[in-house]
DNA sequence: ATATATCCTATTATTCTGATAGGGTATATG
DNA sequence: CATATACCCTATCAGAATAATAGGATATAT
């Protein structure tokens, strides 16, 4: 499984911006910048995470973007279908979904659709807040700074 | 989570082998016909999954192709990385994997690690026995001959 | 010898992805 | 109210990947 660039920038966006304090913005182009992402791409995606409700926006002088929820309330499952469509198909009606699928065999449909929503549920189960968790821990333990688990 | 075309029709395919006596060929004609695939580019399919080790092959007057394995011994994770390339990364060192994960988070890394061998393991319970017997048993019912499960 | 059927390489057409371009619109500030 | 700032929107383009076609080479049963 692969994401498309568009889905990493977004998710690299998005952990950048949940580590601004709540309510705050930061601009495109010191993300753009910082992550070496091409600025003009960068609008684009940042603009589809608006209109998918993952992120708030405020125009004009002294504004820019910010997290629409908390982190914690952003599934990872909700940035991957904003680029890669929707992972797992919930409407099993006859007609429904995607109409080329009729020339495959339904039995392996339903196993594409099984191994579907296995991946989804994974992406449902992690949230923004999880990932920049675990980065942070990630970056302490290279530091030397080993963490301990119970 | 989407199929190639190849791997479609690489399905198709085998389950039609799969409906032949054991040790005895289909030809590719007849394949490419009754599943209406373009019969140059099932060529190329069938030569991928002979050099896979999934068919054998007969050439010449009278040959044609064959399950290299009996049906419940051909996982449907094989077929899908025959085309679409390793389903679940199974070398974690450093440096293994694809190279251009650099700029990706970690964390995300690993989360897409996950999703994929959620989604591996949904394929690698599945086998080609599994999908003709699902498809035998979807077909009879359409057939107005319900089946009953206990 | 010949018809049959797989084997192999190259090329083409189409679609998707990643990225760029150029301006339009809202707004804080002096 | 002029201006700089920063998001908003649509169009276009280059390259990669996918889907398909083309043309023969090779092996083999009869």
């Amino acid at each position: 499984m692969r994401l498309s660039k568009k889905t990493e920038y977004a998710f690299r966006a998005l952990m950048f911006a949940a580590r601004f304090p709540e309510g705050t913005t930061f601009q495109i182009r010191d993300l753009a910048e910082k992550n070496r992402i091409p600025k003009k791409f960068l609008e684009l995606i940042l603009l589809e995470l608006k209109n998918a409700g993952v992120l708030s926006s405020r125009r004009g002088v002294g504004g820019g973007y910010l997290l629409a929820r908390r982190p914690g309330a952003i599934r990872s499952s909700e940035i991957v279908e904003v680029f890669e469509g929707p992972l797992a198909p919930k409407d099993r009606r006859k007609g429904a979904g995607n109409p080329e699928k009729e020339d495959s065999s339904p039995a392996v449909s339903r196993l594409v659709e099984e191994a579907s929503a296995a991946a989804a549920g994974i992406f449902a189960r992690s949230t923004l807040a999880d990932l920049v968790r675990e980065e942070d821990e990630a970056t302490l333990r290279r530091r030397g700074n080993p963490m301990y688990f119970i």
